[in-house]
DNA sequence: CATGAATGAGGGTTCATTCAT
DNA sequence: TATGAATGAACCCTCATTCAT
């Protein structure tokens, strides 16, 4: 895969686009011919690029990882305090909720080189966010990135029955009360989170 | 429905809690003969039962439902400030998710009456609460009951690569957050909700 | 498979007699809906009945061995001299060899029991009738019975593009000059045979 | 085919190699693709080369045709009677099994022109040996070159589940029994053969 | 009523063949 | 000329559904 002849690299990207746009309207067992069609491909072409469903979910969740970690980079960038930041990362991810393919904690996906190079960097990027509203006091203690990782996670998950304005608001008004959640003021202690680090996935 | 003979009706329940299982471990578009395996009866029985998959759906829902009716029910029996009740709903829920599914609002369940008549009743007890809870001022007041509904049907959904444990350690961290959320000091008002009402289902 | 429903044993009939005719036709990788179609029988029948092209194989191997065995028998209940019931034996085996699968020594189908049984039984029939024409001084001495089994699935093998008559008269003409082969005037020893017994299957 | 480029010339060597040992090891439906990759070259080289499976197939044939003709040649000008020169051509034969590929009579592959010819020079040769074979009393009467080319293709033919030794073996054996039939003491006569030489070719 | 056999539509996958690079 | 990407027909197999027992 070094470097694909100019057509074949096109397709990939056309092929991906398909699955992200089935993926989430009808979920990641979509049939291939479908997703060959949207694509305006072969079915052969699909097959030779992702030999199986497999290999397609992988790299379209490595794209929703990446859109993860740049909304979360330019909400940094942007500047504001911890909260500040928070708020921006969770309102650039529901903008695009329905572009995502969000991954949940767990999964065979996570065996996989790129996913967990990702993984990382969010994970560091978030303890980082997540230490410095600490050290504010904007941002209750017992909170880490994997349960920030989760929420994120939950609110791109598709509702398949809901118009999309519909699933965004609802989307929108959870991450609100959740980021709200997040304060320290009166917060009674959450419940012990084992090891999440030994899971990362998709759906 | 009115009466059925009582090998019949153990047969029912048979294919509810089969399906049930497998809706949770593997989604609801099982295998037919896979949920007549485990609950033990023929293909056909199944089928006499349920003619299509919807209805199979339309029932393991309003068990669900059910179930989170009474959640609520033996919450509020239990006494306690209005968040307490809160507290104690989502704890119960979280207790039991994998053997709950728990509709979304929106979807072609909502056409069947008594999926309705369940939806209105948790609705109303849930209005209630919040209003308790708006009147001592333990609540935000731009909460509605569909925001609950959303967060409860958030934490039930399948994680399915992760084990029991690690799935309801993380719903019952989000939970706390979220329900921490609810609070008013400092909140900011959410977006708006659009009419939620017109919707209401499984994932 | 204990006892099989009427029709279930009609079909399977049909499908076996269908395979074959086209394993001989065109060979064992012939297409399972072609089989399907000749049979009459659905597609899905035919894998109800035989979940995989292995197991078709198999029983079609086995009819082959019983009516070689069959042969066997009725060549032994005629009488007559060794030799004559070696020529006996071929002559009803080439008459039917398009209606044969004749296997091979070697091979997958070897693991089967059922197949291990026949195979014996041929074996001990077929080491009788060459020790009783040793003793006659009709039969060389140093061929055994798995010789005999693979001149038996030489002279039956398909011959795909020959009119089954001319293929019919090659395979008789060989077999005669191979009968007479075996007769020890002037004979000299053979290669030796390393142990045939460690295989035994279909082409 | 007049003169090829010398490059194009060792691509086509390497082909038919590949297209040889594939042949035996899993038939003469094997992939084209695969073909191609054993050959160290491109699919779509292999296809300039041999524009269809057909061609492929023939010109293997070609070769196979020209082993046989050059173990001919070989054994007769070893010298010895008919019944040596017999033994010495079968013995060659069945040694080089597994890298021939041996047409049995019939097929396709007749209407090419270099296979007639091969035919032609390779029945000769035969015709030549019987005769020698039958002045001298060594061969039996009624034996011609068909059967001792059906004799050949029989011996080579795959036994695709048996290790190439055993193959070997047995060949040898068979081929052993056969030639001894051949002699004419006591022989009764063959069955009529039709007209053999309305078929020559491949399996 | 319960059972499980039969059916065939549809989705998965391979591979022969063409064609752009 | 050599390459390998694209294509789609054809085969494999599963499974929803019907129906005979």
């Amino acid at each position: 895969m070094t470097t694909l002849r100019a057509d074949a690299r096109r397709n990939r990207e056309k092929i991906l686009a398909a699955a992200r746009e089935l993926f989430r309207e009808r979920g990641t067992a979509v049939a291939f011919d479908d997703i060959a069609r949207r694509a305006g491909v072969g079915i052969g072409t699909l097959y030779r690029r992702f030999p199986d469903r497999e290999s397609l979910i992988r790299d379209v969740t490595v794209e929703g990882f990446e859109s993860g970690l740049a909304a979360l980079d330019a909400a940094r960038a942007a500047g504001g305090g911890p909260m500040a930041v928070l708020e921006e990362v969770f309102r650039r991810i529901v903008e695009q909720r329905d572009h995502l393919v969000m991954p949940l904690i767990g999964g065979p996906v996570l065996h996989d080189e790129r996913v967990q190079e990702l993984q990382r960097a969010i994970v560091d990027a978030l303890a980082q966010v997540l230490e410095d509203g600490r050290a504010q006091g904007e941002v209750r203690a017992d909170v880490g990135p994997f349960d920030l990782i989760t929420a994120a996670a939950m609110v791109c998950r598709p509702m398949p029955h809901l118009p999309k304005e519909a699933a965004q608001a609802l989307a929108a008004r959870h991450t609100a009360v959740y980021l709200h959640g997040l304060r320290p003021a009166g917060a009674r202690p959450l419940p012990p989170a084992g090891d999440p680090s030994a899971h990362l996935a998709m759906d």
